[in-house]
DNA sequence: CTTTCGTAGTTCATCGTTGAACGAATGATG
DNA sequence: CATCATTCGTTCAACGATGAACTACGAAAG
């Protein structure tokens, strides 16, 4: 008998595992009839089913995921692509992917492109995946031509980033809206000089550019001045980036009462570096960040923040992915959280 | 010369995705030629080579992951599984794991248990997931007895909770010896009244009981009494929990001058509630806490925190999963980073 | 001159599962 | 009684890639 050390030496895997032969020939029928049991698919007679399914049971088999997904062409997973599992926005939006995915019985496989262009190419042309029954990926580097170019045929949603005419899905929050609500919801508050934390000149920046533009909307609208010296560019979306960019600001002299963060770690950042400086929020400048992830209910103070529906956003994304349609936009409702901080 | 086009049109009926055999086709060799040109096996000439290479390229050939896994029974693929994304520990190792599959040019499927016992145990049986190379697994429900009684075979490796003499490599840190030191760090700071916060009486608590009896020892070597009145229990380690047992060690009325929270988001939480209730941090009483998340370096005031070396972690994780060995126990080491909280 | 060896490929079977197509009973219907 | 539908199950051929075994040919070795 082959044992287990021997087995492993040839490099197989799955030892011993049970298939659907092995509980056929336990209980003296043809492989497919198993198959049908496990699948409830043909007709096998209620007292053959029961004696199927207790080999089953008794033999411990458990579907061969790749033989499966090779025959039938479906894998039963959704790759998920994210530029950084460490930032808490994207941590979040996984979690709720997850959530959304198990509720549907499928399996998210996720992954990490560090905002990086050649990966996240590479994931949209399914390089180094197993086969998948979609793709959803929320690019920051890829650009349009890469997308038309794309091998794979996998269904394929885009979050966040808006990428070009894309013939694709796309899911997000209207980001000038949002950003004009969050500015709107600063001079509701009787905020005159209110400055910007999250403008990009070089770089994936279209959502700060999306963002900015509402910002400036809202301002215009209110009869403010537009004055450049308000509006901080960053490099990144962290925590440090809006440290540096609230120190520059207080740095330069320029007068302000309220900082809108192009996203919460942008905000808490800024805050971290105003508390750092005597300057206190709200009372001398209000602070409104972009996200609302769950660290902004502990802060202190606490972060108000543009809160994009995460949940909707995953539920959306998996059906356009399971269900491929046009590429249409979705866009997904917000709501501004009220907090201490503005 | 056939375009892709012109191949998609002859309608195969799984999907157009390019075959070896099609590569092969349009070379006029065999299938395994291709083969061997891809995973450089065999001998193939040069020139050949060449030509293989040219239509792998134009015809846009992505190996079959599936097949190959069916095949070979290696998948390239190892599954990890944390309780919850949305906890930036996890997050953060997650991302570390991520990491360090690609150095390894393997790729990562995350999973979220939610800490709920049937999925650890569904995943630690390989239910509805792809044949993996390995898995890793945080658990925190899961006990000795699901572990004996698992029904694959695929190497695992188990993080942070221990599980009884459980037969698999196990890697974590040393949670006395690092809530020992944490404590000390509070100690030397002239600390006398140290509350601990994050102990568990129900649900899966080895992590809390071991950081517990470190804080003891602690306290026990400086010649400082025990006071349960200052063990604070919570449900989970959530934010939130930290903020109630912030608040209600202050209700209590028992005095303190130190904090040691069992993780970072039980400090936030309390160095919240604190800030809320007046009480000035680090003047009037010093914050520890736990796993040195990146939140911890830009709250107010700035956390100090024990720091699991979480890049060792993940490097080691994955060497003993795609290396099975003896079921050995890995320490990680940590550090003290000193913040302004402590 | 035969044998061995190295190179450069081929063919074939197979991994585990499932769709398609095909019996073989049983009972109902005209 | 022949015909047809229904039920229950079977066999067969793939899905795409690859290890094992085999062919063919020239060159070197004995």
């Amino acid at each position: 008998m082959m044992r287990v050390r021997d087995a492993l030496a040839e490099g197989n895997t799955a030892v011993n595992r049970t298939t659907l032969k092995d509980v056929a020939d336990h209980v003296g029928v043809s492989a497919k009839t198993v198959s049908n049991v496990v699948n409830g698919t043909g007709w096998v007679s209620p007292e053959l089913q029961e004696r199927v399914r207790e080999a089953l049971v008794s033999l411990g088999y458990r579907p061969n995921a790749a033989a499966r997904q090779l025959r039938s062409g479906r894998s039963g997973m959704v790759a998920v692509a994210l530029p950084e599992l460490s930032q808490p926005y994207f941590a979040e939006l996984a979690s709720e992917l997850v959530r959304a995915a198990q509720d549907r019985s499928i399996t998210v496989l996720i992954n990490q492109t560090n905002g990086d262009r050649d990966s996240e190419r590479r994931l949209s042309d399914g390089v180094g995946l197993p086969v998948m029954d979609g793709l959803i990926l929320s690019a920051l580097a890829l650009n349009a031509d890469d997308l038309a170019h794309r091998l794979d045929t996998t269904p394929l949603v885009l979050l966040g980033e808006h990428i070009g005419q894309s013939p694709f899905p796309h899911v997000t929050v209207d980001n000038t809206l949002a950003a004009r609500a969050a500015t709107d919801h600063l001079i509701a508050r009787g905020r005159k000089r209110i400055a910007a934390i999250g403008a990009q000149v070089e770089g994936p920046n279209e959502t700060s550019m999306l963002r900015l533009a509402g910002y400036r909307e809202a301002l215009t609208a209110a009869g403010l001045p537009l004055d450049d010296d308000l509006v901080m560019t960053v490099e990144a979306f962290h925590r440090s980036d809006g440290a540096s960019a609230a120190n520059r600001l207080l740095d330069s002299g320029v007068g302000f009462d309220a900082v809108f963060a192009f996203n919460d770690l942008l905000a808490l950042g800024a805050m971290h570096a105003l508390a750092e400086r005597g300057v206190h929020v709200p009372a001398d400048v209000a602070v409104i960040g972009f996200d609302d992830i769950d660290e902004g209910r502990y802060s202190t103070p606490t972060l108000t923040s543009v809160s994009p529906d995460k949940a909707a956003i995953a539920r959306i994304a998996l059906d356009l992915v399971l269900e491929p349609g046009p590429a249409i936009e979705t866009s997904i409702p917000f709501k501004i959280i009220k907090r201490a901080s503005a």
